[in-house]
DNA sequence: TATTGTTATACTCTATAACTATA
DNA sequence: TATAGTTATAGAGTATAACAATA
Protein backbone atom coordinates (compact mmCIF):
# COMPACT_ATOMS: atom_id res chain seq x y z
CA UNK A 1 0.00 0.00 0.00
CA UNK A 2 1.54 3.40 -0.99
CA UNK A 3 1.83 6.34 2.02
CA UNK A 4 -1.80 8.13 0.52
CA UNK A 5 -3.76 4.83 0.07
CA UNK A 6 -2.80 4.34 3.94
CA UNK A 7 -3.64 7.41 5.37
CA UNK A 8 -6.11 9.38 2.63
CA UNK A 9 -8.14 10.94 4.67
CA UNK A 10 -6.70 13.68 7.51
CA UNK A 11 -4.55 11.87 10.05
CA UNK A 12 -2.06 14.61 10.38
CA UNK A 13 -3.98 17.31 9.18
CA UNK A 14 -7.74 17.00 10.64
CA UNK A 15 -8.70 19.35 13.74
CA UNK A 16 -7.90 16.46 16.34
CA UNK A 17 -4.14 16.52 15.27
CA UNK A 18 -4.33 20.31 15.40
CA UNK A 19 -5.72 19.99 18.46
CA UNK A 20 -3.40 17.72 20.04
CA UNK A 21 -0.32 19.94 18.22
CA UNK A 22 -1.22 23.11 19.52
CA UNK A 23 -2.28 21.91 23.13
CA UNK A 24 1.02 20.63 23.22
CA UNK A 25 2.44 23.84 22.40
CA UNK A 26 0.58 25.47 24.53
CA UNK A 27 1.02 23.79 27.63
CA UNK A 28 5.10 23.90 26.61
CA UNK A 29 4.73 27.46 26.11
CA UNK A 30 3.26 28.18 29.78
CA UNK A 31 5.71 26.07 31.06
CA UNK A 32 8.39 28.59 29.66
CA UNK A 33 6.95 31.05 31.02
CA UNK A 34 5.92 30.23 34.66
CA UNK A 35 9.75 28.86 34.89
CA UNK A 36 10.48 32.41 35.14
CA UNK A 37 8.96 32.54 38.53
CA UNK A 38 10.87 29.53 39.12
CA UNK A 39 7.54 27.39 39.38
CA UNK A 40 6.85 24.07 37.35
CA UNK A 41 2.82 24.14 35.96
CA UNK A 42 2.11 21.79 39.07
CA UNK A 43 2.68 24.10 41.55
CA UNK A 44 1.49 27.23 39.69
CA UNK A 45 -1.61 24.87 39.90
CA UNK A 46 -1.01 24.26 43.60
CA UNK A 47 -1.03 27.79 44.54
CA UNK A 48 -4.03 28.59 42.37
CA UNK A 49 -6.00 26.36 43.76
CA UNK A 50 -5.11 27.02 47.52
CA UNK A 51 -5.43 30.85 46.28
CA UNK A 52 -8.77 30.16 45.12
CA UNK A 53 -9.70 27.93 48.31
CA UNK A 54 -7.59 29.01 51.20
CA UNK A 55 -7.49 26.88 54.27
CA UNK A 56 -8.74 23.32 52.98
CA UNK A 57 -6.98 20.06 53.61
CA UNK A 58 -4.49 18.36 51.38
CA UNK A 59 -7.14 15.36 50.70
CA UNK A 60 -9.34 18.09 49.16
CA UNK A 61 -6.67 19.87 47.24
CA UNK A 62 -5.55 16.37 45.27
CA UNK A 63 -9.29 15.83 44.90
CA UNK A 64 -9.86 19.06 43.25
CA UNK A 65 -6.44 18.95 41.26
CA UNK A 66 -7.34 15.28 40.03
CA UNK A 67 -3.97 14.07 41.60
CA UNK A 68 -2.72 11.86 44.57
CA UNK A 69 -2.63 12.96 48.20
CA UNK A 70 0.74 11.63 48.23
CA UNK A 71 2.12 13.76 45.31
CA UNK A 72 0.81 16.68 46.55
CA UNK A 73 2.60 15.99 50.19
CA UNK A 74 6.19 16.83 48.07
CA UNK A 75 4.83 19.63 46.35
CA UNK A 76 3.28 21.33 49.37
CA UNK A 77 6.69 20.84 50.66
CA UNK A 78 8.65 22.51 48.22
CA UNK A 79 6.03 25.82 47.94
CA UNK A 80 6.46 25.85 51.86
CA UNK A 81 10.40 25.86 52.14
CA UNK A 82 10.08 29.02 50.25
CA UNK A 83 7.60 30.03 51.99
CA UNK A 84 4.93 30.45 49.44
CA UNK A 85 2.64 28.11 51.50
CA UNK A 86 1.84 27.38 54.95
CA UNK A 87 0.16 24.56 56.68
CA UNK A 88 -1.62 25.13 59.66
CA UNK A 89 -2.80 22.47 62.24
CA UNK A 90 -6.49 22.65 62.46
CA UNK A 91 -7.51 22.67 66.78
CA UNK A 92 -10.60 20.87 65.37
CA UNK A 93 -9.34 17.43 63.78
CA UNK A 94 -5.35 17.86 64.27
CA UNK A 95 -5.46 15.15 61.79
CA UNK A 96 -5.62 18.10 58.80
CA UNK A 97 -3.45 20.42 57.14
CA UNK A 98 -5.34 23.48 56.11
CA UNK A 99 -3.02 25.24 53.74
CA UNK A 100 -2.80 28.51 52.83
CA UNK A 101 -1.14 31.04 51.00
CA UNK A 102 1.64 33.42 52.90
CA UNK A 103 2.14 37.23 51.84
CA UNK A 104 5.02 35.77 49.43
CA UNK A 105 2.72 33.62 48.15
CA UNK A 106 -0.06 35.80 47.30
CA UNK A 107 2.13 38.14 45.35
CA UNK A 108 3.41 35.17 43.48
CA UNK A 109 -0.47 34.52 42.38
CA UNK A 110 -0.39 38.08 41.23
CA UNK A 111 2.62 37.61 39.40
CA UNK A 112 0.65 33.99 38.36
CA UNK A 113 -2.20 36.10 36.71
CA UNK A 114 0.28 38.29 34.68
CA UNK A 115 2.07 35.59 33.14
CA UNK A 116 -1.07 33.67 32.81
CA UNK A 117 -2.71 36.72 30.55
CA UNK A 118 0.47 37.24 28.88
CA UNK A 119 0.39 33.19 27.76
CA UNK A 120 -3.05 33.78 26.40
CA UNK A 121 -2.18 36.94 24.20
CA UNK A 122 0.90 35.37 22.89
CA UNK A 123 -0.54 32.27 22.11
CA UNK A 124 -3.60 33.85 20.04
CA UNK A 125 -1.73 36.64 18.82
CA UNK A 126 -2.22 35.87 15.30
CA UNK A 127 -6.29 36.17 16.11
CA UNK A 128 -8.40 39.28 16.78
CA UNK A 129 -10.65 40.13 19.66
CA UNK A 130 -13.76 38.90 17.69
CA UNK A 131 -11.87 35.88 16.16
CA UNK A 132 -10.51 34.87 19.55
CA UNK A 133 -13.90 34.90 20.88
CA UNK A 134 -15.04 32.58 17.83
CA UNK A 135 -12.59 30.22 18.39
CA UNK A 136 -13.52 29.88 22.59
CA UNK A 137 -16.67 28.89 21.21
CA UNK A 138 -16.01 26.69 18.86
CA UNK A 139 -13.60 25.07 21.29
CA UNK A 140 -16.10 25.25 24.38
CA UNK A 141 -18.31 23.34 22.08
CA UNK A 142 -16.32 20.73 21.65
CA UNK A 143 -15.60 20.49 25.30
CA UNK A 144 -18.89 20.43 26.16
CA UNK A 145 -19.30 17.54 23.89
CA UNK A 146 -16.62 15.32 25.05
CA UNK A 147 -17.66 16.15 28.59
CA UNK A 148 -14.98 18.17 29.69
CA UNK A 149 -15.53 20.48 32.85
CA UNK A 150 -14.37 23.87 31.43
CA UNK A 151 -11.39 24.80 34.16
CA UNK A 152 -10.60 21.35 34.79
CA UNK A 153 -8.52 19.31 32.19
CA UNK A 154 -6.90 16.03 32.11
CA UNK A 155 -3.67 17.10 33.71
CA UNK A 156 -0.83 15.62 31.32
CA UNK A 157 -1.28 12.73 33.99
CA UNK A 158 -1.81 9.59 32.03
CA UNK A 159 -0.40 10.55 28.74
CA UNK A 160 2.00 8.54 27.28
CA UNK A 161 2.70 10.03 24.06
CA UNK A 162 0.99 12.38 21.11
CA UNK A 163 -1.51 11.78 18.47
CA UNK A 164 -1.01 10.04 15.16
CA UNK A 165 3.42 10.14 15.97
CA UNK A 166 5.53 12.60 14.60
CA UNK A 167 4.69 12.51 10.76
CA UNK A 168 6.88 15.52 9.66
CA UNK A 169 7.28 17.67 7.25
CA UNK A 170 7.32 14.89 4.05
CA UNK A 171 4.32 13.68 5.67
CA UNK A 172 1.97 16.67 4.87
CA UNK A 173 2.26 16.44 1.51
CA UNK A 174 -0.32 13.06 1.52
CA UNK A 175 -1.80 13.84 4.80
CA UNK B 1 -5.48 39.34 47.68
CA UNK B 2 -8.73 37.51 46.90
CA UNK B 3 -8.95 34.53 44.24
CA UNK B 4 -10.93 37.07 42.22
CA UNK B 5 -7.91 39.52 41.92
CA UNK B 6 -5.65 37.05 41.64
CA UNK B 7 -6.92 36.28 38.33
CA UNK B 8 -9.19 37.94 37.26
CA UNK B 9 -8.57 37.96 33.66
CA UNK B 10 -8.78 34.21 31.99
CA UNK B 11 -5.97 32.18 32.98
CA UNK B 12 -8.52 28.97 33.20
CA UNK B 13 -11.36 30.14 31.31
CA UNK B 14 -9.15 31.73 27.69
CA UNK B 15 -8.31 29.88 24.70
CA UNK B 16 -5.13 29.18 25.40
CA UNK B 17 -6.10 27.02 28.42
CA UNK B 18 -8.86 25.53 26.51
CA UNK B 19 -6.40 24.64 23.80
CA UNK B 20 -3.76 23.22 26.45
CA UNK B 21 -7.62 21.18 27.67
CA UNK B 22 -8.38 19.87 24.81
CA UNK B 23 -5.13 18.64 23.16
CA UNK B 24 -4.67 16.62 26.14
CA UNK B 25 -7.89 15.14 25.84
CA UNK B 26 -7.51 14.59 22.44
CA UNK B 27 -4.19 13.14 22.57
CA UNK B 28 -5.18 10.99 25.64
CA UNK B 29 -8.66 9.78 23.43
CA UNK B 30 -6.61 8.71 20.59
CA UNK B 31 -4.17 6.69 22.71
CA UNK B 32 -7.05 4.91 24.01
CA UNK B 33 -8.42 4.32 19.81
CA UNK B 34 -4.70 3.52 19.23
CA UNK B 35 -4.55 0.88 21.78
CA UNK B 36 -7.64 -1.11 20.15
CA UNK B 37 -4.89 -2.47 17.64
CA UNK B 38 -1.96 -2.83 20.97
CA UNK B 39 -0.03 0.47 19.74
CA UNK B 40 1.04 3.18 21.49
CA UNK B 41 0.31 6.46 20.12
CA UNK B 42 4.51 6.98 19.19
CA UNK B 43 4.42 3.09 17.48
CA UNK B 44 1.51 4.59 15.39
CA UNK B 45 3.49 7.64 14.31
CA UNK B 46 6.68 4.66 13.79
CA UNK B 47 4.32 2.80 11.16
CA UNK B 48 3.24 6.04 9.38
CA UNK B 49 6.66 7.52 9.06
CA UNK B 50 8.08 4.45 7.42
CA UNK B 51 4.59 3.78 5.87
CA UNK B 52 4.91 7.26 3.67
CA UNK B 53 9.44 6.74 3.18
CA UNK B 54 9.90 3.13 3.30
CA UNK B 55 13.57 1.79 3.38
CA UNK B 56 15.03 4.88 5.51
CA UNK B 57 17.73 4.12 8.01
CA UNK B 58 16.93 4.57 11.84
CA UNK B 59 18.71 7.75 12.09
CA UNK B 60 16.64 9.35 9.36
CA UNK B 61 13.52 8.21 11.50
CA UNK B 62 14.59 9.44 14.54
CA UNK B 63 15.68 12.95 13.07
CA UNK B 64 11.92 13.13 11.24
CA UNK B 65 10.33 11.91 14.59
CA UNK B 66 12.06 14.58 16.45
CA UNK B 67 13.63 11.70 19.10
CA UNK B 68 17.07 10.16 19.75
CA UNK B 69 18.08 7.06 17.77
CA UNK B 70 18.39 5.22 21.02
CA UNK B 71 14.22 5.68 21.81
CA UNK B 72 14.00 4.83 18.08
CA UNK B 73 15.89 1.20 18.73
CA UNK B 74 13.41 -0.47 21.42
CA UNK B 75 10.16 1.17 19.00
CA UNK B 76 11.78 -0.48 16.01
CA UNK B 77 12.43 -4.25 17.96
CA UNK B 78 9.00 -4.00 19.50
CA UNK B 79 7.11 -3.80 15.84
CA UNK B 80 9.45 -6.27 14.67
CA UNK B 81 9.05 -8.78 17.15
CA UNK B 82 5.41 -8.43 16.35
CA UNK B 83 6.35 -9.01 12.47
CA UNK B 84 4.79 -5.03 11.70
CA UNK B 85 8.03 -4.11 11.04
CA UNK B 86 11.22 -5.35 9.06
CA UNK B 87 15.02 -4.41 8.91
CA UNK B 88 16.82 -4.98 5.68
CA UNK B 89 20.73 -4.86 5.57
CA UNK B 90 21.89 -2.19 2.80
CA UNK B 91 24.37 -3.93 0.82
CA UNK B 92 25.86 -0.34 -0.04
CA UNK B 93 26.47 0.64 3.63
CA UNK B 94 26.17 -2.55 5.84
CA UNK B 95 25.90 0.08 8.95
CA UNK B 96 22.67 1.40 8.04
CA UNK B 97 19.52 -0.68 8.54
CA UNK B 98 16.58 -0.08 6.08
CA UNK B 99 13.29 -0.33 8.13
CA UNK B 100 10.29 -1.42 6.01
CA UNK B 101 6.93 -2.38 6.59
CA UNK B 102 5.82 -5.92 6.30
CA UNK B 103 2.97 -7.18 4.68
CA UNK B 104 1.27 -7.38 8.28
CA UNK B 105 2.36 -3.96 8.62
CA UNK B 106 0.94 -2.72 5.78
CA UNK B 107 -2.33 -3.73 6.79
CA UNK B 108 -2.34 -2.59 10.21
CA UNK B 109 -1.19 0.65 8.57
CA UNK B 110 -4.71 0.74 6.86
CA UNK B 111 -6.53 -0.12 10.36
CA UNK B 112 -4.36 2.88 12.06
CA UNK B 113 -5.64 5.30 9.12
CA UNK B 114 -9.27 4.24 9.81
CA UNK B 115 -9.13 4.73 13.44
CA UNK B 116 -7.24 8.07 13.18
CA UNK B 117 -10.62 8.79 10.70
CA UNK B 118 -13.10 7.99 13.61
CA UNK B 119 -11.03 9.70 16.27
CA UNK B 120 -11.09 12.59 14.53
CA UNK B 121 -15.17 12.40 13.86
CA UNK B 122 -15.61 11.62 17.47
CA UNK B 123 -13.65 14.35 18.97
CA UNK B 124 -15.14 16.93 16.53
CA UNK B 125 -18.87 15.53 16.67
CA UNK B 126 -19.95 18.61 18.61
CA UNK B 127 -19.34 20.49 15.01
CA UNK B 128 -20.88 20.23 11.51
CA UNK B 129 -18.60 20.24 8.66
CA UNK B 130 -18.65 23.85 8.27
CA UNK B 131 -17.51 24.69 11.88
CA UNK B 132 -14.85 21.77 11.50
CA UNK B 133 -13.66 24.05 8.71
CA UNK B 134 -13.95 26.98 10.41
CA UNK B 135 -12.21 25.67 13.24
CA UNK B 136 -9.17 24.08 11.54
CA UNK B 137 -8.39 27.72 9.47
CA UNK B 138 -8.19 29.21 13.28
CA UNK B 139 -5.99 26.72 14.49
CA UNK B 140 -3.82 26.31 11.56
CA UNK B 141 -3.51 30.43 11.61
CA UNK B 142 -2.38 30.03 15.24
CA UNK B 143 -0.01 26.99 14.67
CA UNK B 144 1.75 28.92 11.35
CA UNK B 145 1.74 31.76 13.87
CA UNK B 146 3.75 30.13 16.49
CA UNK B 147 5.95 28.69 14.38
CA UNK B 148 4.58 25.11 14.21
CA UNK B 149 4.98 23.21 11.11
CA UNK B 150 1.78 21.54 10.19
CA UNK B 151 2.21 17.77 10.41
CA UNK B 152 4.82 18.23 13.41
CA UNK B 153 3.77 17.98 16.95
CA UNK B 154 6.15 18.82 19.57
CA UNK B 155 5.86 15.11 20.90
CA UNK B 156 4.66 15.33 24.81
CA UNK B 157 8.55 14.85 25.22
CA UNK B 158 9.38 17.77 27.48
CA UNK B 159 6.24 17.60 29.27
CA UNK B 160 6.77 18.36 32.89
CA UNK B 161 2.09 18.78 33.17
CA UNK B 162 -0.71 21.13 32.18
CA UNK B 163 -1.62 24.90 31.81
CA UNK B 164 -1.93 26.64 35.16
CA UNK B 165 -2.23 24.02 36.95
CA UNK B 166 -5.73 22.22 37.10
CA UNK B 167 -8.58 24.65 38.64
CA UNK B 168 -11.21 22.39 38.26
CA UNK B 169 -15.38 22.85 39.28
CA UNK B 170 -14.86 26.09 42.05
CA UNK B 171 -12.46 27.84 40.14
CA UNK B 172 -14.72 28.40 36.90
CA UNK B 173 -16.70 30.77 39.13
CA UNK B 174 -13.62 33.47 39.01
CA UNK B 175 -12.07 32.28 35.70
C1' DT C 1 -11.82 1.02 62.81
C1' DA C 2 -11.42 4.98 59.68
C1' DT C 3 -8.93 8.97 58.01
C1' DT C 4 -5.02 12.53 57.27
C1' DG C 5 -0.68 12.97 56.23
C1' DT C 6 3.83 10.97 55.50
C1' DT C 7 7.42 7.92 54.01
C1' DA C 8 9.28 4.19 51.30
C1' DT C 9 9.20 1.50 47.27
C1' DA C 10 8.71 0.40 42.54
C1' DC C 11 7.60 1.30 37.93
C1' DT C 12 7.55 3.90 33.51
C1' DC C 13 9.57 6.82 30.39
C1' DT C 14 13.25 9.14 28.68
C1' DA C 15 17.95 10.99 28.20
C1' DT C 16 23.09 10.29 28.37
C1' DA C 17 26.95 7.85 27.70
C1' DA C 18 29.71 3.95 26.54
C1' DC C 19 30.32 -0.01 23.28
C1' DT C 20 30.29 -2.69 18.38
C1' DA C 21 30.53 -2.96 13.69
C1' DT C 22 31.18 -1.03 9.66
C1' DA C 23 33.12 2.56 6.78
C1' DT D 1 38.45 8.90 12.41
C1' DA D 2 33.76 9.05 11.81
C1' DT D 3 29.02 7.04 11.62
C1' DA D 4 24.84 3.60 12.46
C1' DG D 5 23.18 0.95 15.61
C1' DT D 6 23.04 -1.10 20.10
C1' DT D 7 23.39 -1.67 25.02
C1' DA D 8 23.78 -0.05 29.73
C1' DT D 9 23.15 3.33 33.08
C1' DA D 10 20.89 6.86 35.37
C1' DG D 11 17.59 10.37 35.98
C1' DA D 12 12.84 12.51 36.35
C1' DG D 13 8.14 11.76 37.30
C1' DT D 14 4.52 9.25 39.02
C1' DA D 15 1.86 5.59 41.22
C1' DT D 16 1.30 1.96 44.95
C1' DA D 17 1.65 0.46 49.32
C1' DA D 18 2.98 0.50 54.02
C1' DC D 19 3.31 3.46 58.24
C1' DA D 20 2.31 7.01 62.17
C1' DA D 21 -0.83 10.17 64.25
C1' DT D 22 -5.37 11.39 65.28
C1' DA D 23 -10.19 10.72 65.41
Amino acid sequence: MSPSEADSALPAGGGAFLLTQLGTHAAQAFAERIAELDLTPPQAGLLRAVAFGPGRSQQALAQQLGTAPTRLVALVDGLEQRGLLERRRNPGDRRLHAVHLSVAGEAVMADIGRVSRDHNDAVLSALDPAEREQLRALLARVATDRGLTPGVHPGYRTLSAADPGSPSREDRATY
